[in-house]
RNA sequence: GCCGCCAUCGUCUAGGGGUUAGGACACCAGGUUUUCAUCCUGGUAACCGGGGUUCGAUUCCCCGUGGCGGUACCA
């Protein structure tokens, strides 16, 4: 197999799209499973109208994110650029002026009204609307005529008649057919001048020698098209592989109304990229084992594209958020810390200082520094499945959620049974030293202690995690005091003790 | 309308001419745990319909039906 040159080729009209996400990386996978395959990236801008710097940024801030980083395209350069299609102009117009010169193209002076006409019509007839060619034999007078009217013409491809059904082989889908009978010679070149899609991309794709186009499904129906096009200008096609679309939970294209649909979404509301990218490959493959949690290296190792499905599959954000905590769970502790840390600041948990790795507790305006930070996020990660929580299950740390004295009880138990078993509590703490300060010291200290008073561990053990944190769902109370230490902890007690006297 | 692609639990999917149709998420029940979460065990739940072919179709073929895509001087 020749080096393998895949590109993603996104117009920028939109921040990036889940599915574009998605066909990124199915060929960034594709890529670099050929360790030499390259894996470009081309901005499409050929629609003025819509295209925006903001949209392009956003789509390559996306997949830096993600971390599908490109080997050539924008930013980066390469070989084969320019990488924006809008500084390609003079390069479509050498090969669209071959194709006007061997009349495999010519200007259409139709004006967009008279083509609404003639579609009319025929729909009116129940014929299928196409172009009906006229524009095709026009006399090199009756065209200067146009031009003299002032007429701005679009230049269309004149689709071979005779050639009939035509077919390829799709890598996804097998063998795919139409009859190209049914295209009527299409538009090429708008009546300003710029190339549309289907004939820049084939020039695009050829020039920068790319072999294998992954792409979306709606891209399917001008595959044959491009193909009548490659072979007016009398190049070898790449390969073509068409990925199935992603649809909301209703089955209608993935879209925003119905579902979070862009990257943008995903990384502010606490996903991790690769948790993301591991929910997307699953949309349409799969490693046909029982396995389904992976690192993108363990992607690239099994991808193929072949297996990939050829049906549409829904967003299943339940599926992807079991996936970002079981992602969650695989990272180390320090990494998991700096990457929660972002989100604090978001959600005004924490305040930036000068120090890069000291921070202020907007609760309590003390010092927090990252080694602190690293303890708090132990104690919660394994209930963590997306990071914009952290906030919420680690406020406790800085500051004590309200509660009445009543809230210390356990089950049934009466203030009175609460008071006891805190003061309890309160007596062993107090004669635990500092250095001995460790959840499984204190583990061992305090559970034959209760035995021994026949208490059970929940008499004890509730009041004092409420006392520490006045939650009624939190971590245990030794991890807890751990993390603490023992004199706020101390203090924390104290004052669930005033509380009940 | 026309053209194309597709069709297994609610969802993502494995499988394939004879299977107890497998896994995961979600859901339900039980267990572990001081609580919550994690974790463990178990459970409910699927081959779109009709015709062929065949001893036998969920699997192969055809026709429907349904979903999606395309039908632009968008990509």
């Amino acid at each position: 197999m020749p080096i393998v040159r895949v590109r993603l080729a996104p117009s920028p009209t939109g921040n990036l799209h889940i599915g574009t996400a998605r066909t990124a990386l199915f060929n960034y996978l594709f890529a670099k499973k050929q360790k030499k395959g390259k894996f470009i990236l081309r901005i499409e801008d050929t629609d003025q109208s819509r295209s925006t710097k903001a949209y392009e940024d956003n789509i390559k801030d996306g997949l830096t994110w993600l971390g599908l980083a490109w080997d050539e395209g924008v930013d980066k350069g390469g070989e084969y650029g320019p990488y924006h299609q809008m500084e390609r102009l003079s390069l479509y117009h050498t090969y669209i002026n071959r194709l006007l010169a061997e009349s495999k193209a010519y200007p259409c002076f139709c004006s967009p009204e008279e083509l609404e006409a003639e579609r009319g019509k025929m729909e009116a007839q129940k014929i299928p609307p196409k172009y009906s060619g006229r524009c095709g034999t026009l006399t090199q007078d009756a065209r200067d005529a146009f031009k003299k009217e002032g007429r701005k013409p679009t230049i269309r491809f004149r689709v071979p008649t005779g050639t009939g059904k035509r077919s390829y082989v799709d890598i996804i889908r097998g063998n795919v057919q139409e009859d190209t009978s049914l295209y009527g010679d299409f538009v090429i070149v708008k009546s300003d001048g710029i190339p549309l899609y289907n004939i820049a991309n084939v020039i695009d794709d050829h020039e920068m020698r790319i072999t294998h186009v992954i792409r979306g499904e709606d891209l399917l129906p001008s595959t044959i098209k491009q193909l009548l096009l490659y072979e007016a200008l009398g190049w070898n096609p790449p390969e073509f592989a068409h990925i199935p679309l992603i649809f909301n939970p209703d089955r209608t294209k993935m879209s925003k109304r119905k579902n979070h649909a862009t990257v943008n979404w995903f990384r502010e509301n606490g996903y991790l990229p690769e948790a993301l990218l591991n929910f997307i490959v699953l949309l349409g493959w799969n490693p046909k084992t029982n396995e389904e949690v992976f690192t993108v290296q363990e992607l690239v190792d099994r991808f193929d594209l072949a297996q990939v499905h050829s049906a549409g599959a829904v967003f299943d954000e339940q599926k992807l958020n079991w996936l970002n905590g079981q992602h969650i769970k695989k990272l180390s502790l320090d990494d998991l810390t700096r990457r929660v840390i972002p989100y604090l600041l978001e959600a005004g948990v924490l305040q930036s200082q000068n120090d890069a790795d000291s921070y202020l507790s907007a609760a309590t305006k003390k010092e927090v520094v990252f080694s602190d930070l690293m303890r708090v996020v132990s104690l919660v990660r394994d209930r963590l499945t997306n990071l914009c929580e952290t906030g919420k299950s680690i406020a406790f740390y800085f500051s004590v959620e309200p509660y009445v004295a009543h809230d210390l009880n356990w089950k049934a138990n009466s203030l009175e049974t609460t008071l006891a078993t805190l003061e309890f509590s309160r007596e062993l703490l107090q004669g635990i030293d500092t250095k001995n300060w460790k959840k499984d010291f204190l583990e061992k200290k305090f559970f034959p202690a209760i035995e021994k008073n026949n208490w059970g561990n929940g008499d004890v053990l509730y009041p004092l995690r409420v006392a520490l944190t006045g939650l009624k769902k939190s971590p245990g109370p030794f991890e807890i005091a751990e993390a603490l230490g023992k004199e706020e902890t101390l203090v924390r007690v104290n004052v669930a003790l005033q509380k009940l006297t």
